[in-house]
DNA sequence: GTGACAAATAAGTCTGACTTTTTGGCTCCG
DNA sequence: CGGAGCCAAAAAGTCAGACTTATTTGTCAC
């Protein structure tokens, strides 16, 4: 994804953000940020910046006398790209994905709605040959040949809502996409019925219908739903 | 709001991040750690820590031998509250609570839908209380306690709704909600028809009806929108 | 028990020296 | 004239050590 290691104190973060996340460190957990150097064996300095980047997280809170002590789950920035990365990587990982779907089942139809009104000429050009590319890699255990087209579509129309709150979920739809592809049991083809609708919102918005795109893109979320429910009920 | 000066390296950030949500710097703009120190009159460690803390905000990206580079608009993480906040203090506040708005809108019918079959029986007691509260105060210029109840309602409800990414709107929603109060132009009173909804769905929520709680909660982001359009069209 | 005072502790801050990477220019050769 | 390669400057990155400050905890007197 990003630059892995830039800096030292990318490095620790790399480290302690995951294990964070992953409740090694339960909420109330006491760290000090001398230990913490000489364990990852770093001057105190790179140290204490990886600790402020955990906090402007809201994962862990710096206080004197006391030490830097692990916030409840509750207080996590979870929009952060970041902590979703570390959380889709741990043992939560289902339970990520699922509030992540349930998010996107709010958030896409209604995107889909404002993209047909807003939508580019070039935008919808994109979202065609997105469908197009779906369709195509739709048979045969093309599975990522189709995850990159579906990950294209679904940023097409999340930038074309003209809503930057919005369009900043498209890094979280892609994850979202990749991890249902690569980690969880998925079908050898994609769902026929899903590819359809992704080639019916592309028209839609084409065709400027935003209920007519808002509903179809509702009923791939429900999928993507009902899709969760039969893999972890 | 949270505490303002944690530390030296947070008046720095108090200076620094509305200054560049503000496009006081324009993206693609350079500067360098030893001249913003000299400037904030802080040791350098102190101003390290600032950088790191906005290079996780995507704010600014920091490059050997080049300096500390403003990144354009689409890379900011929009969804941090402390860059919301920055945002929501500067120039382009309309802009931003119309994104928010649009939000909402898409997010809190669907999670009062969710509400009304996981609300515990204190999450329906509070949630009547709250909405309670708002009728007390929906005449005679009591737009303070108004806006404490209206922001209690819709935080019970993004918490109620057991997905941990809508609960954690429920600081963007008091935001708006606050800024709208405060700083755009209100009615003296609130909408009558707003205040009879919220009370609907407290019940609709009550009685375990989520498809009618999910249809109130979006008439009454409908009507948030639709204020938005009469201010700013 | 309660109050104030003192000691211990860990984060916070500053400074200065050093390292590393990147870039931009320069020369030299084709 | 143009490209390859080398050199030097610039700015971030790293480290070590000394010092400051706030907070907690424990103790002692009242």
């Amino acid at each position: 994804m990003t630059t892995p290691g830039r800096g030292l104190h990318g490095q620790v973060l790399d480290a302690l953000g995951p294990a964070i996340t992953a409740g090694e460190y339960p909420p109330g957990s006491v760290l000090r940020t001398d230990e913490l150097a000489q364990r990852f064996d770093v001057s105190r300095s790179v140290m204490r910046e990886a600790v402020r980047v955990l906090e402007s997280m809201h994962l862990v809170e710096s206080r004197r006398r006391v030490g830097v002590t692990v916030r409840p789950r509750a207080a996590w920035n979870v929009y952060d790209p970041q902590v979703i990365r570390w959380r889709l990587a741990g043992a939560d990982r289902p339970h990520q994905l699922r509030s992540l779907t349930v998010l996107r089942s709010a958030i896409e139809p209604v995107a889909a709605g404002l993209a047909a009104t807003h939508a580019t000429a070039e935008q919808c050009a994109e979202l065609t040959e997105c469908a197009l590319g779906m369709v195509a890699n739709s048979r045969g255990h093309r599975l990522e040949g189709y995850l990159v087209h579906d990950v294209a579509f679904h940023r097409v129309i999340l930038a074309a809502s003209g809503n930057e709150m919005f369009a900043r979920l498209g890094d979280v739809v892609a994850e979202v996409l990749a991890g249902r592809t690569h980690h969880e049991v998925m079908f050898e083809d994609p769902d026929p019925t899903a590819v359809t609708l992704h080639v019916q919102v592309a028209e839609a918005v084409r065709e400027g219908d935003a209920a007519r795109a808002e509903r179809l893109t509702r009923e791939i979320t429900v999928g993507a739903l009902q899709e969760l429910d039969i893999l972890a009920p």
